[in-house]
DNA sequence: GCCGTTTTCGGCCCGACTGTTTTCAGTCG
């Protein structure tokens, strides 16, 4: 079958191709577009172009449309192979530094000869960078220090690192004199995984004085840039970031600028022109240069005769759409999760007993907690042994009866064993209050044994929960193949839930699937995964990835009460 | 590359900052 996520790969990769070609910036952005329509697609290529609905999808004309029947019949695009071919390679490495686009880049490879970023470093050491047109000694500076940057942290820094810092310095200029308002944008404010730096927007009435401000914060190790409305910074941990300041009555349309993402912006912006309005960062403009006061950004939306976009949603993937035509979701929120299911005690690998636990949770105001400790073959995790659970269960019972107005559950998070059976058997299984059933060996089965292993396990009629359904940990290791297509349907038809894994270093299923399992009638579990109290705070996390993915609610087991959650969680069994 | 009851050609989002320039290209978001 042809797989749609090679031929969108290969698509964006035909956009940095023309890029680093020079070519005219419309025509990437139209293989760059094509690239993102089929990474979106709902159902498989095949149908797409045999039904018809591909030429009727804006963004893909003839020229596009043909690259994609060339790829369903052959396999293969030639027009890719031809590029890649006439590219060299060392450029796509190249242009991920810092400073360095395309244009420099290849002048780097053509006129320097540099082959790869090890020869680069090597270049910028021996001064041969500065004698290049266009080039300086503060650009080879700047470009050490990008590689210095690329190989460190490759760029990407965890949500749950970059946030919190995010936070702090926006309550630190926010508290400065001369500051009325700071708040945080960018990508953080969109929630994403990863994030590349911090972005943070400041309102004053002197904003040229405002951005001076900056490199005397706490953490700031180095001022990399600086004119009248931003500064960059680098801070202690390696991150950059970015402050922009802007006069009071500025401020909404600043935080919505510098909030993006690019793909939203663009697609506003061709929707404000239609109507005879220009955006840009301080505001909307008429035809005749009138800038109209935009007082928040419910008010910018509502000038383009849209609907409130909430910021999570705001990645060119149909909002502007939907806002438009009144059919964007009510997101759920973190006062609507009444407990979660998924935490380790110190009976296996957590470092609290239940009892602290589940004391932790009713201070967060929810009303019930799982405990889903491993099963007996995650020995690495001291995973419980049937002696250990049916011990387990007895203090489970006795802290219940103790504290009638809170619920502890007993549960298993239960290995799926290679052939997708359990590590327990049934009438095991068939004694816990509901089973959460996750992979944690034999990563390297192929994608296809790895979908039967899950889709299996789906099977069991105890298996009221899919855990991490690709066991990715975020900027170190990729979840295993598995077709998630695949395991969201068999989902619908098992009537299994599948967890939103809230634990930062994982939100696996990712938020790009949430949506696909809303479609197909999928119900979701935000979980923290907690092995310690403070870990409870997770949900945060994956709240934020069921924000992105379009969900409600009314998407989420628990964001129901306790009867009627583990209801849903046991429905199976009936 | 795509798109079009104003257009089949000429548009396609918009601006800041840097560094290397004597008026602007490149990069970034």
């Amino acid at each position: 079958m042809a797989d749609k996520q090679e031929l969108a790969r290969i698509f964006a990769e035909v956009a940095v191709l023309l890029e680093l070609k020079g070519e005219n910036p419309f025509k990437i952005r139209a293989y760059e577009t094509a690239a993102r329509i089929l990474e979106e697609l709902d159902g498989d290529l095949e149908d797409f172009v045999a039904s018809g609905r591909m030429d009727a999808t804006k963004g893909i004309g003839q020229a596009l449309g043909l690259k994609i029947r060339e790829f369903l019949a052959d396999g293969r695009v030639k027009y890719f192979e031809e590029l890649k071919a006439a590219v060299p390679a060392v450029l796509f490495e190249l242009v991920k530094i810092p400073g360095l686009g395309p244009k420099k880049a290849l002048q780097l490879y053509e006129k320097l000869g540099v082959n790869s970023i090890g020869e680069l470093e090597y270049a910028c050491r021996e001064n041969r960078l500065v004698a290049l047109p266009g080039f300086g000694a503060k650009t080879q500076e700047r470009i050490l220090q990008g590689i210095d940057y690329v190989k460190r942290f490759q760029g990407q820094f965890l949500l749950v690192d970059a946030w919190p810092l995010a936070e702090k310095a926006a309550a630190w200029l926010e508290g400065q004199p001369g500051v009325d308002r700071a708040a945080v944008a960018g990508s953080i404010r969109r929630r994403k995984e990863t994030v590349k730096d911090i972005d943070v927007v400041v309102a004053a009435a002197d904003p040229a004085a405002a951005t001076e401000l900056v490199a005397a914060m706490p953490g700031v190790e180095a001022v990399l840039g600086r004119g009248p409305t931003k500064t960059s910074v680098r801070l202690a941990n390696g991150m950059n970031m970015d402050v922009r300041a802007v006069m009071p009555e500025e401020f909404a349309a600043a935080l919505h600028h510098f909030t993006g993402s690019k793909e939203h912006h663009v697609g506003l912006r061709g929707l404000a022109k239609d109507k005879g309005l220009k955006i840009n960062e301080y505001g909307i403009e008429t035809a005749v240069g009138e800038r109209l006061p935009v007082p928040d950004e419910a008010a910018f939306y509502r000038m383009l005769g849209l609907a409130y976009i909430e910021p999570e949603l705001r990645e060119g993937l149909g909002e502007i759409e939907a806002a438009a035509g009144g059919t964007l979701p009510e997101l759920v929120t973190a006062r609507d999760i009444q407990g979660v299911f998924h935490v380790h005690t110190t009976f296996s690998d957590g470092s609290a007993t239940p009892a602290e636990m589940a004391a932790a949770a009713r201070e967060r105001g929810w009303g019930y907690l799982g405990v889903s400790d491993h099963s007996r073959t995650a020995v690495y995790a001291r995973g419980l042994r049937l002696e250990t659970v049916a011990e387990q269960r007895r203090e489970i019972e006795r802290l219940n009866a103790a504290n009638p107005d809170f619920r502890l559950m007993a549960a298993i998070e239960c290995d799926i064993l290679p052939d997708g059976s359990l590590d327990y058997p049934d009438e095991v299984l068939a004694e816990f209050d509901f089973v959460i059933a996750s992979v944690h060996s034999a990563f390297r089965q192929s994608e296809a044994d790895m979908t039967r292993r899950i889709i299996r396990a789906m099977e069991n009629r105890y298996v009221g929960v899919l855990g991490h359904p690709t066991g990715r940990i975020l900027l170190a290791r990729d979840g295993y193949g598995v077709d998630l297509g695949a395991v969201i349907a068999a989902a619908a038809t098992t009537g299994t839930v599948i967890e939103i894994n809230a634990s930062p270093y994982r939100l696996d299923l990712d938020w790009r699937w949430c949506r696909k399992a809303k479609e197909t009638g999928v119900l979701l579990a935000v979980n923290p995964d907690a092995h310690a109290p403070a870990e409870l705070d997770y949900v945060r996390y994956g709240v934020a990835v069921a924000r992105k993915g379009w969900l409600s609610a009314a998407d989420i087991v628990n964001t129901r009460p306790a009867a009627e959650a583990m209801a849903l969680l046991r429905r199976k069994r009936a």
